[in-house]
RNA sequence: GGUCAUGUAGCUCAGAGGUAGAGCACUACGUUGACAUCGUAGGGGUCACAGGUUCGAUCCCUGUCGUGACCACCA
């Protein structure tokens, strides 16, 4: 016997228990020989599940779970991501705890902390994910930073390198002085904020290079970079400054002067027209600079502070401290003509907080325009599927005005750049250091030198660039693996569109140019979740569903069909607890109906039984819009639109099986019905069972838990997880067959009837005699046999077929689909209200009539369309006959 | 400045060139042995606005307005 309530609790983890053998196996074996991969993004190793990895995982785990019930060898390919910057300050954190300061150790000792650190509590996430019912195999999870990785991360590197697309420069990059590291634009994001506009007295300079009276403004929001600026630009076509080009103004608190020159970058619109060059500290600054020949001029140490040439008071001070400095000093000198509040963005990183600073220094890069072509082809041409599509537009867009990738970054955990270099400035980069040992040999051989010694760039790569690997390292490139062969190009990609640039696009560019090959076949981009106002969900504003808080008060299953259900194609969604609450709900009555067909002997039926043989009509019917049903719930799944998914199984289950099927055929499984119909019965346990067992499938990769669990009660000997239900399998009766028609007729004039007692307030439990007019033979050998269930769907006391309905005192006639019915009610019946009632019921047929007229009569729709017309025709009739009997009708 | 979305019931959102949908909320009734985490019934929308294409537009096109996201710029 089930219990009275599903317990999540208890039986999930046993579910996940049971099935991780079969998730195993289904990787290489399975009905079909087809592959159906997804690798998974991997989270980083210091990642908690939040809602966000909750989301995609389960959009996810539908894919995986719907495939691998086709009988395909499914691969969810699990892996953590090392995410240097962020690991790197989790564990900083964790050793000040203990009172140990990451500076204070060498590399090596660092690292071998983090790796620790990971030992211990690095990846927590997997197994939150394996709660979520993720069907994947922990034992091939990889990590970014595994021996395998790390030698696919060289092999990459190295070959870019000697193809000449990787290499070293010294370039204007953005530069976090907190971490002291470079990073990619990226990485970056701006933040509005009010600020303040400086106007700065540049006095002109002298012939003997001394400041004169005279004097041109130029408004900054950043006076502490004045040190390093090496113009003073003006645009070509701005007339106030024309007469003054080619002459050199002082610069500010400095003994130096810096020409005045005429360049585009300059907005007579802006500030005063007149714009401070400063090279080395603002990227349209280094253009400009790189136009004109100007020096940049390092004004700033890796923790952003001043640093010489800045005259010495203002050495070491950080820039903070620096601009009230000069501020001060600009004031005293007279030079600050004037100060104005402005609203400007200001690039910050998001993980120090670090406001970022342009800044000169020497990077890796990766040239990317040829990688980009490619990229953009892949998806052009359709080799590679964008859903919702009108994301490749955002990959386009980018693609086309992609820059170079700053690769390197001066933190220690991470990928070490397999470069080696002598103090000559000779590099050497190779997968190992014997082998860069080698080609110095080679290479001072040559020039007839001894070998000086190798240093090893201390620099490692930015996380992302093994993450572009990812779908083929771990899948064993560069090996020629077996499962390359197999299972690449994996499917698709389920990823949100905040990393199409970060991620998407680079694993597109590196697998074009590694595997000549697409990595996936379909990008799937799901939308951001925000809270139930919009708002997107962080710690501070509070606002955080934890998806394993909710899972605990409702049941996984209940917060994955509400995930499900909100996966539209859309931007963003919105989720609230009280979502979960709906899709607990759910849960709990496909529970009751699991109790209702256990309690009437529908489970333990014999299995050996063809739909397609039934002849009740209600097992008719039922198995007919199974069919229907499961074909729109796959065709749902195959074009990803998992919210129509879980409608249709959510609408089969509570609207048709439930309300009516069951409503049906409680009747006849009360024992009211004669007892001649034995074989009835059995055939309508049957059919529930049948029925039952298919929703199950159906239903199975939204809510895999409960669906398990209540497979397994039905005694099915194979496992839900590759129990298919291929649209194809599944054959019903003809749609066409009279006793459909006539089950899906009285159907719909139960729901009439009932109607119609809702609104002359008749209570439902008010037994009342129906009597039905007779219409035609066939018909009325129909209503003969079937009114027990009937009388279930319409709650009748006793059904009259008679030749007339002359109205007496306490009957209600009306009409339904051509066909006079009429109700006699013990209840003492409002005259007004059922006037009311038909009134509205005329009005209602009046205006349907007026529509389909008017579009019918329409000679150019009956030569256009002369099906579509021909069926409105018909309709038309229908409703005017219906018309012509209510207004016939005496109330 | 550029790009991409989006506007449908009180709310959250589906929808299709041919009679406007769901869930929640709301109203009324109901615990008859699957189910109150429920059932039955009901009320509620000029499908943002203006043009165009079409026999027919809420749907396709153009424009306007509103909203949102991203990229770039930001002296």
């Amino acid at each position: 016997m089930l219990a009275k309530d599903f317990d999540a609790r208890t039986i999930e983890p046993k579910i996940i228990e049971k099935s991780k053998k079969i998730i195993a196996q289904t990787v290489t074996q399975n009905r079909k020989n087809e592959t159906f991969t997804i690798t998974l993004p991997p989270p980083n190793v210091t990642g908690s599940l939040h809602i966000g990895h909750a989301f995609t995982s389960v959009i996810q785990d539908i894919l995986l779970r719907f495939k691998r019930q086709q009988g395909f060898r499914t691969l969810g390919q699990p892996g953590l991501d090392h995410a240097g910057i962020a690991t790197q300050i989790v564990v900083s954190k964790q050793l000040e705890e203990q009172g140990i300061f990451w500076k204070d150790l060498s590399r090596a000792e660092f690292i071998r902390k983090v790796w620790e650190w990971k030992g211990k509590s690095g990846g927590q996430i997997l197994h939150q994910l394996t709660r979520m019912g993720m069907s994947i195999d922990l034992e091939r999870v990889r990590f970014t930073m595994d021996p395998k990785s790390s030698q696919a991360v060289l092999k990459a590197f190295t070959t870019l390198f000697h193809a000449g697309l990787i290499a070293k420069a010294k370039s204007i990059v953005n530069w976090d002085p907190v971490f002291k590291t470079a990073l990619s634009d990226l990485e970056v994001s701006n933040r509005e904020e009010k600020g303040t506009l400086w106007h700065i007295r540049y006095p002109l300079a002298r012939e003997d290079g001394t400041p004169s009276e005279d004097f041109i403004v130029v408004a900054t929001t950043r006076p502490e970079t004045l040190f390093g600026d090496q113009a003073v630009a003006v645009h070509h076509s701005d007339a106030r400054y024309q007469h003054l080009l080619g002459r050199r103004v002082c610069l500010p608190l400095t003994t130096r002067t810096i020409p005045l020159l005429a360049d585009e970058h300059s907005d007579p619109e802006k500030g005063t027209g007149l714009v401070k060059i400063t090279p080395a500290h603002d990227f349209n600054d280094f253009a400009v600079g790189q136009r004109h020949h100007l020096t940049p001029l390092n004004i700033m140490d890796e923790a952003g502070r001043l640093i010489s040439p800045v005259p010495k008071e203002f050495c070491g001070l950080p820039l903070q401290d620096a601009r009230k400095k000069v501020l001060e000093a600009l004031e005293s000198l007279n030079l600050l003509e004037k100060t104005e509040p402005i609203v400007h963005s200001v690039p910050y990183n998001d993980r120090s907080g670090a406001v970022v600073e342009p800044r000169i220094t020497d990077q890796w890069f990766l040239e990317t325009k040829k990688l980009a072509e490619r990229a953009l082809e892949a998806v052009e041409t359709g080799r590679i599927k964008f859903v919702p599509e009108s994301w490749a537009n955002t990959y386009f867009e980018w693609l086309r005005h992609i820059q170079p990738w700053c690769l390197s970054r001066q933190i220690w955990w991470g990928h070490q750049i397999p470069v080696w270099s002598t103090p000559d400035g000779s590099m050497f980069c190779a997968t190992t250091e014997e082998e860069a040992q080698q080609l110095a040999a080679a290479h001072f051989q040559k020039k007839g030198g001894p070998v000086p010694p190798l240093t090893r760039d201390p620099d490692v790569l930015d996380t992302w660039f093994s993450s572009a690997l990812w779908p083929f390292s771990t899948l064993g490139w560069p090996e020629d693996s077996d499962l390359l062969k197999k299972y690449y190009p994996t499917n698709v990609l389920v990823t949100g569109f905040d990393i199409i640039f970060f991620w998407v696009s680079r694993m597109i560019m590196l697998s074009l140019y590694f595997l000549d090959d697409v990595p996936f076949k379909t990008v799937y981009i799901n939308p951001l979740v925000r809270d139930k106002h919009g708002q997107k969900m962080s710690k501070s504003k509070g606002n955080v569903i934890d998806p394993l808080d909710i899972m605990d008060t409702y049941g996984t299953d209940a917060v994955r069909l509400a995930l499900a259900g909100l996966a539209i194609p859309g931007r963003d969604i919105r989720i609230s607890e009280s979502l979960v609450e709906m899709g607990r709900n759910f849960i709990t009555k496909i529970w009751n109906v699991a109790k209702f067909l256990e309690m009437h002997q529908c489970k333990g039926v014999p299995q050996n039984f063809d739909v397609q043989q039934v002849e009740h009509p209600l097992n008719v019917w039922i198995v007919q819009k199974m069919k229907v049903f499961r074909r729109s719930a796959y065709e749902h799944l195959e074009n990803y639109r998992f919210d129509l998914f879980t409608q249709s199984f959510q609408h089969f289950l509570k609207d048709i099986f439930c309300d009516v099927y069951i409503e049906g055929i409680k009747t006849c499984l009360a024992g009211l019905a004669p007892l001649k119909a034995l074989s009835e019965i059995l055939e309508i346990r049957q059919t529930a069972a049948a029925i039952w067992l298919e929703f199950l499938k159906m239903a199975h990769p939204a809510i895999p838990f409960v669906t398990d669990f209540l497979w397994s009660e039905w005694g099915q000997p194979d496992s839900i997880l590759t129990a298919g239900w291929e649209p194809e399998a599944f054959e019903a009766p003809p749609p066409e067959k009279e006793t459909y028609c006539l089950a899906e007729l009285y159907i719909f004039v139960a729901s009439e009837v009932r109607s119609l007692k809702g609104m002359l307030d008749i209570p439902p439990s008010e037994k009342f005699d129906l009597f039905v007019k007779t219409f035609s033979a066939p018909e009325k050998t129909f209503l003969e046999q079937n009114q027990n269930w009937l009388k279930g769907l319409c709650r009748f006391k006793d059904l009259h077929i008679v030749d007339d309905l002359p109205l007496e005192k306490g009957r209600v006639c009306f009409v339904v689909q051509e066909r006079d019915f009429c109700l006699e009610s013990p209840a003492a019946l409002d005259a007004q209200k059922i006037k009311a009632v038909f009134q509205k019921k005329i009005e209602q047929l009046r205006l349907d009539i007026q529509k389909i007229e008017s579009k019918i009569q329409n000679e150019a729709y009956k030569k256009a369309q002369p099906q579509g017309w021909a069926a409105d025709q018909r309709i038309l009739v229908q409703k005017q006959n219906d018309l012509a009997k209510w207004q016939g009708v005496k109330v």
